[in-house]
DNA sequence: TAGATTGTTAATCGATTAACAATC
DNA sequence: TAGATTGTTAATCGATTAACAATC
């Protein structure tokens, strides 16, 4: 017996999130009131094989029957409870900028249970307001709100010049993992972790896939004449 | 001779997005006046492999020396080449809600290249509207301005149960690409290249490595005792 | 020249797919 | 039971790394 399972191996990251596609699907599968799905339709759905979603859950358990695929609501409660999000999550927030006030305002993050404890910035007409409920605290409250709500995640969306600063506060606050807006690399201890967005990164691989598409890269298309 | 080259064989997708963090940090290291750059150096900072950073270049020709490396503004220029964003790319963004506006404020996309020709919405109290120099429009005037502009780019920022609808939208105006911040699958007609955001997926990735660390995961870490 | 570093090939590593026995 | 679909292994595919000859 013993369900296959995190055996020592390390589940890929890549893995994980796709766990996350298929979590965010099932999720509006239970909604829309689908009872079972097979790996099949799940698969095609989501746009990945079969054979892959059957292996990236194989690496936490059995969900599945061998008759009648898998129930949409388990697998959706399983899967909430692999990625850790089927209880609150305290998270702050530091840049009140538009990409920290957005976050505020994101239905999908307070959905997955995440909640922005505060958000923290260094400009004087920000500090006291609230944002859907979120207050802007100064920075110099980073540290008491973070061991009071003990929180463990911190968002960086503040400029590139102030990133790595932010960044060692957080770590200094006790902070243990950080998700990354600002499109650098950030220095941390070990076994901090770190998420970068890097928003950007998308958006200019596009333009490349439509030079691609329309064969700008073809006229480089050769060889030495002799090879 | 011939540079080596995107002979036949595709340049893989994460390769490119690699090239978008070289780009980034190249124009960090033009900025603070670095002339040369060698592989090693380039990858330590940025937090790949040297080899990694020789063979992703090397899919598009040889930009160095065997001596001295890299001349950081010429492998900057070349890497805008590659990456199509040497020149002004115009793009419209379908969704005037905070991600919607967030990008019209967004100043790294600004320095791109991007420049956004309008946001448009189906809230009447924000048509006419201007985000930082962008006007909000209504839904109808879409197709007009795509043409009068010649846009190839559309930025999807709507909700969930809007953004196939709206995907279907620009792909009748002839848009070829579409930078995907819904959290769904599109479907689009072959030759439109889409880029999903998924922006969520990082952050529940993120709680599951936390959760990773500390072991969690642990208690499942038996095989059958037979095997 | 001697030394350093590239560009590129061959070896390795890891992730995906195909296939199928187990099973509901 | 017969049929469908899982869980899992072995085969394949692709991406990364290591190594080194070419060369500035």
């Amino acid at each position: 017996m013993a369900a296959g399972v995190v055996n020592n191996k390390k589940v890929p990251l890549v893995a994980i999130k796709r766990l996350t596609l298929y979590l965010t699907h099932l999720g509006m599968l239970v909604e829309s009131g689908v009872q079972r799905i097979s790996s099949e339709e799940l698969a095609n759905e989501i746009g990945v094989s079969a054979s892959l979603v059957r292996r990236d859950l194989g690496h936490f358990g059995r969900f599945g029957s061998s008759r009648s695929g898998y129930e949409v609501e388990l697998l959706y409660d399983r899967l909430r409870g692999i990625l850790g999000i089927n209880t609150e999550t305290p998270v702050v927030v530091v840049g009140a900028g538009h990409i920290g006030q957005a976050l505020a305002h994101s239905g999908s993050l307070a959905k997955r249970g995440f909640r922005i404890r505060g958000i923290f910035d260094v400009d004087t007409r920000l500090i006291g307001r609230i944002v859907n409920g979120v207050p802007i605290y100064a920075k110099s409250d980073l540290d008491e709100i973070v061991k009071a709500e003990g929180v463990k995640i911190g968002v960086i969306a503040v400029p590139v010049s102030a990133a790595q600063r932010v960044a060692d506060r957080l770590v200094a606050t006790g902070i243990e993992a950080i998700w990354n807006f600002a499109p650098m690399r950030l220095v941390v201890p070990d076994g901090v972790v770190v998420e970068n967005v890097h928003l950007d990164a998308g958006l200019l691989s596009l333009t490349y896939r439509l030079r691609e598409k329309h064969g700008v890269f073809l006229k480089f298309n050769v060889k030495a004449p002799d090879s």
